[in-house]
DNA sequence: CCTTAGTCCTGCATGC
DNA sequence: TGCATGCAGGACTAAG
């Protein structure tokens, strides 16, 4: 499932090509991936040239030349592509034409993904809390909390910090040796400064390693990303922890798988 | 303020 | 082989 790395490589890897292209057609395939009105999303595209794209939290910006943001989010199993594998073209949502002859494909086997605009002049995404790509904002955002809530649940809370999902909230646990059940307010500030380092460390070497595949995430270019291999806890059940052996444990958390070394790191009473 | 359950979706693994 | 069941989960919503 793509989190912030994987949005990040696909952003990286769009901007050379998506920068300065102009909309010649929009194709709408399936009506509940854009969110609201269809005509009016139509009318801010067509005709418009991208002239940036950018990423906030998990979600892909395009923005116009006419001021207006298309934001994108894959949640589970969405891609963007300009060509399609045989496999894909039963599963392609959305297609933006572009003026060159080119087309973007959005292709979704779950169809969870949402793509929606963002008028000019109006807020973007004002839920959000700060990018977690950094230790003082990360920092700044969790000292604070005297929420009682489990701290992996506090992690995935985008109006915390934006970006955080299930993969890298439990490696940053596991690396700050910290259970996923522990009340946010009782981690101690030390434990607390030293997550707010290693959540922009695995995200930064996620990002280094072009994100993560577990089944469905594709680059742009279709290619998958390479920190699978590098993960110590997520996706490890039974597999020994790198660090004392033990074997790695899930539980399940507000509905939520979460992976973790029940020795590495001990729940608080 | 917080939690739980339900919703959206489909493919895939499992079990009989 | 075939059919039913459960699981995966990000964001959102309703109910308690």
């Amino acid at each position: 499932m793509p989190e912030l790395p994987e949005v990040e490589t696909i952003v990286r890897q769009l901007q050379p090509v998506v920068t300065g292209k102009s909309v010649k057609a929009v194709s709408i395939l399936w009506h509940r991936t854009v969110t609201g009105d269809h005509d009016k999303f139509k009318a801010a595209l067509i005709g418009s040239r991208l002239i940036r794209i950018a990423r906030r939290g998990k979600y892909i910006c395009l923005f116009t030349g006419t001021g207006d943001c298309i934001t994108i989010h894959l949640r589970m199993t969405g891609r963007l592509k300009f060509q399609l594998d045989e496999k894909e073209k039963n599963y392609t949502r959305a297609v933006f034409d572009f003026q060159d002859g080119s087309s973007l494909y959005f292709i979704d086997v779950r169809k969870f993904g949402r793509i929606m605009l963002w008028p000019k002049g109006s807020p973007l995404l004002p839920q959000l809390g700060p990018e977690p790509l950094e230790e003082t904002p990360v920092f700044a955002a969790l000292s604070g909390l005297t929420s009682i809530r489990a701290i992996k649940t506090v992690l995935l809370d985008q109006t915390v910090l934006a970006g955080v999902g299930n993969i890298y909230a439990d490696e940053a646990l596991y690396l700050a040796k910290i259970h996923p059940a522990t009340p946010a307010a009782k981690v101690s500030k030390r434990k607390l400064k030293t997550l707010s380092r290693f959540i922009p460390e695995v995200l930064q070497s996620a990002i280094h390693h072009d994100g993560t595949t577990i089944i469905d995430y594709r680059s742009t270019g279709g290619s998958e990303g390479r920190n699978q291999f590098y993960l110590n806890v997520y996706g490890r059940i039974g597999q020994p922890c790198g660090s004392c052996g033990t074997e790695i444990q899930r539980i399940r958390l507000n509905n939520r798988s979460s992976h973790f070394c029940p020795k590495c790191q001990r729940r608080q009473r």
